[in-house]
DNA sequence: GATGAATGAGACTTCATTCAT
DNA sequence: TATGAATGAAGTCTCATTCAT
């Protein structure tokens, strides 16, 4: 018996190739002859289970915003200091550029502008990312005095774009050294923020 | 009497026609072809004031870079109040987004993973920003009591990336609205930054 | 039952459409378009089985080549008299200039010096000839008392540089028809060759 | 005053760049640009003097021809022995090769398979050198006691055919250096020619 | 389902040629 | 005459997509 019939272990084969294949060849290099290659399939395969590439590509952006939520959801559910959230924010980063996921939601973000499916399915994708991060800004805003100072949505969207567009930068570098060092720096900000709005459960 | 040559002249309507496709159509719909059309010129001309694709789209992003830089700094340079320069920046960026500068250098900068020579001419491109955005950062840090806190390096990139990436996500939108309600919204922080550091004139 | 794969059989008739287009039209109309429009298929095929143009004209010379070299050995490798041996020449390059297999060669060597890849496949295709006529002219040759003071190579090496040659002026006639005078020409020479320096076998 | 117009003056100009840049790029390098800038001048300015294309290879064939066989008639005049004859063809190859001068018309000869007129300019081109192959073969053969059984234009045919063919496979050769060998090689055959046919005015 | 061959559109680019200056 | 910019056709090649096997 099966449960998880073959039809979806393909296809889950074809979409991680094209994660994969975005990630490292960027978006212009996405072909369907180039994400055959690497999945080690051919070409044709695509067809039978996506309608075309454009169709493929938001399925991609799908997957990989969903697993990667997912295990966001699960490393900050129970962050409570700015210093900790921070650290983890940068291994999550690590573990999203070893994996490309994030360079291939920036590789699609960006190839949107030509095409409104595209848009669509990028957008869909980006929405529940807004969602989480306004729960976890809400969480860590509401302990300062200057909550009603700011916006929640839009620190969020802010926090967003700028995970965005620090994978844009990134990848211009030759080495992809020194975005890390955002996290880095951003410690001492981090720790001056707790000390002076602790957690909850802190003393 | 003429001091610039016709060269000059019809080469940056090449360069202007490849920043206005690049804004309004994307970086995968910016073929010598679109371009061409879009500057009501024959695709052949770019290739006699171009090597190929590439030389167009790093000499776009030099043109619509320098330019905008010039601007920025000309509106920027005064300024000392986090309010004013909010505003500021809220009407350059409108600027920015009639004129679909960022978004090209956006598109470019999404696109330069396919290409190393592209690559390393946004990167060329977007050095100066950074060094301007740490210009005005240091103006502003260095009057609060954090200073030694925050790194201006790093903050001048995340403001770097920022902008891309809400140019990123205003173009997933299908209206561009929300992304104006980051600059208004804001507002009340830049207000409670200027009350705590006030500029050095003020009273 | 398919012992032969039909990727061969198709390859096969892209080289054959290759060799008759360099034939009948020349190296410089041999494009992409003429070789599929000669053959009766879309261009593109071809890059499916052949890397590119440079790659399908190596190709083509080595299928000419081959092809004609078993010929010719076939019908020349009993011959013992002069006599014979330009009879079958004759015969041989008759059917030469119908299929058009020395005229496609002579093409491809002019048309190598645009291009080094071309000219290390013609080279490697020309090779055989020259160790075949080396063959042939050394059993002629070791016959007469004059062996030591003909170098075999050289000797051979001219033989094929005269026929590429014949074939390169008779494309310059509008008929073809002096060229063949040249085996007529020659018989007599052959028969007093015969004469002063019997074959083995001859009485 | 002026005996020979500036008119010509340039046309001779464009005519050299292009034997020049036929011998050295080949023919389907040889394009209006690469003509010009081989010259040094404007691409416009050919077609002041040229029709088109084809009318300027045409030149060309005219122009080299005219100029080398002028040279191998001066050289060739009163030669007597089959030594001389080979020492100075072997001089006058090593003026062509460095000049270039049979490496274009070989371009050309193969080039003209695609155009009907340069055919006829290269026919046109070739015949004073089949004459005056016929003019010295005559001399040479008919002191021999074979001279009824040598067809003389066929003999001149086929050295004119040897020498293009010669030129063809040099040019495959990294090294030009083997073709050389031919004319060292026949040295002895010659040696031994003027011993059985010695000229009339040796001893 | 899967494969690999094939297609036709369209991309980039080069070229002969023309023409205003 | 000469120049350099421009044009439009055509060439090479790639790609999404289809289809017989």
């Amino acid at each position: 018996m099966r449960l998880v019939p073959a039809r979806t272990e393909n296809r889950d084969r074809i979409v991680r190739a094209t994660v994969q294949t975005l990630a490292t060849e960027g978006y212009a290099a996405t072909t369907a002859r180039s994400v055959a290659r690497t999945g080690g399939f051919a070409p044709g395969v695509i067809y039978y289970h996506f309608d075309d590439l454009e169709d493929l590509l938001v399925a991609a952006a799908q997957y990989t915003g969903g697993t990667r939520l997912a295990r966001y959801r699960e490393e900050l559910s129970d962050v409570t200091s700015a210093t900790e959230l921070l650290e983890r924010l940068e291994r999550l980063r690590t573990e999203d550029v070893a994996d490309g996921h994030i360079a291939a939601v920036q590789e699609l973000a960006a190839a949107a502008s030509s095409s409104p499916k595209l848009a669509a399915g990028i957008r869909a994708q980006i929405e529940p990312w807004q969602a989480f991060a306004e729960e976890i800004a809400g969480r860590f805003v509401s302990r300062t005095p200057f909550a009603a100072l700011v916006p929640i949505p839009e620190l969020a969207r802010a926090a967003v774009a700028l995970f965005l567009g620090l994978e844009m930068l990134s990848h211009l570098d030759a080495d992809g050294a020194r975005s890390d060092s955002f996290f880095t720096s951003a410690r001492p900000a981090a720790a001056l923020f707790d000390l002076m709005a602790p957690a909850p459960g802190d003393a």
